[in-house]
DNA sequence: CCAAAAATCCCGGAAAAACAGTATAGGTGG
DNA sequence: CCACCTATACTGTTTTTCCGGGATTTTTGG
């Protein structure tokens, strides 16, 4: 029995490469695509792949929360994150939501073969570069609570201690310790550097 | 006589994609792909083609600067920036850099065949995202003087103004002088806020 | 239930940024 | 050649951040 694949992107040119990088492979069935994920939910609803591959970046929904639903509704289907960035932070998203493996766009069509017979094991599969990335993971994780993370953005967004407390009804100085956790977390010399930083992190947007 | 067409982009499925959704396209000659700049500018001095698709985000260098350079030394070549991302600030560069379209990756077949179509009528082509995203320009461009954006550079660094001005070889006041000029410009009320937007409009990295 | 983590709060002082107001030298382009 | 932009520089004041010390309460997970 073939393996049934499917694939959301909502790039053409992808799907129709993809398409056309794995029609001549033995043993696995073209069962379509979804270019967003209201379609892709839609679809499921009526028949299941076995393995999907996924976009992160989709028109409604990420593909990040995109993973978590389909997995919650489907155990059973493998998914494969497909995306031009290898940054860590959404490799890690991306399989804690559930995905098998994880391939970039620049990846072969040896590659990608090879994820979708890897995944299919119950393995977890990386492209090359995704794996070196997930590898040295220099970046070491700056873990923010949530409180904090609330904090930094609206510093982020140009708010002064006293306007902060105002906002949150929390007093100046409770607000002044968390932005003091914060530079100690981050490590950084003064709340510019920090939030530039978290920017590149992707922990604010 | 047909128009031949060559592509740039580092990833393979959306070149084999390209290939595919243009190959019954009539007058269409396919020259074949290139996956890095050098390659591309490699293969021009043996043969060029009337079009090149080129992807803005190339391994060895940018598609920016690809293009300037192609540009520069086959002026009769017409260039289509090809991106994922859908911003002011890069399809602008690209123009520049002396590009006849852009087109978004999630372009359909149709968009493609009509911005080649359109850019070898020595027109200009932007796919239907991307000319939206030209129409809207609500982030009014705010240009910044050399000495302000290296100035703004080392501010998001983390340096005081002191740490700058002995840097820079400059006064202090002079610093500040530059500081307040930028917060103007970008209608900020600190510069925490005025990098924030800064790094979003990809003034800085 | 209890320890650890998270969130809250306080003082005081030094350092830096922000704000206001000015000014001058040098280069560029119409 | 003259207006305009750019880069430079200064004085003084107010506001905000940064840093050194704490401390208490609430929440959470094993």
């Amino acid at each position: 029995m073939p393996h049934k694949l499917f694939i959301v992107d909502d790039h053409y040119m992808v799907i129709e490469g993809i398409h056309s990088l794995l029609q001549h492979e033995p043993g696995m069935e073209w069962m379509g695509h979804a270019t967003h994920a209201a379609s892709c939910l839609a679809f499921l609803q009526k028949e299941q792949p076995d393995v999907i591959l996924m976009d992160i970046n989709l028109p409604d929904m990420s593909g990040i929360d995109l993973c978590a639903e389909v997995k919650k509704q489907y155990p059973g289907i493998f998914v494969i994150g497909l995306s031009t960035f290898n940054q860590f932070s959404l490799i890690e998203k991306m399989m804690n939501s559930g995905a098998s493996g994880y391939v970039l766009k620049n990846a072969t069509r040896e590659e990608l073969v090879e994820a979708i017979q890897t995944v299919l094991k119950r393995k977890t599969y990386f492209s090359r570069e995704a794996a070196q990335t997930m590898r040295k993971d220099d970046t070491r994780k700056i873990v923010l609570t949530r409180r904090e993370k609330e904090v930094l953005e609206l510093i982020a967004d140009g708010m002064t201690n006293n306007e902060i407390a105002q906002k949150l009804f929390i007093s100046v100085t409770t607000v002044e310790t968390h932005r003091r956790n914060l530079l100690t977390k981050f490590e950084a010399k003064n709340i510019v550097s920090l939030v530039k930083t978290a920017i590149q992190q992707q922990i604010i947007q």
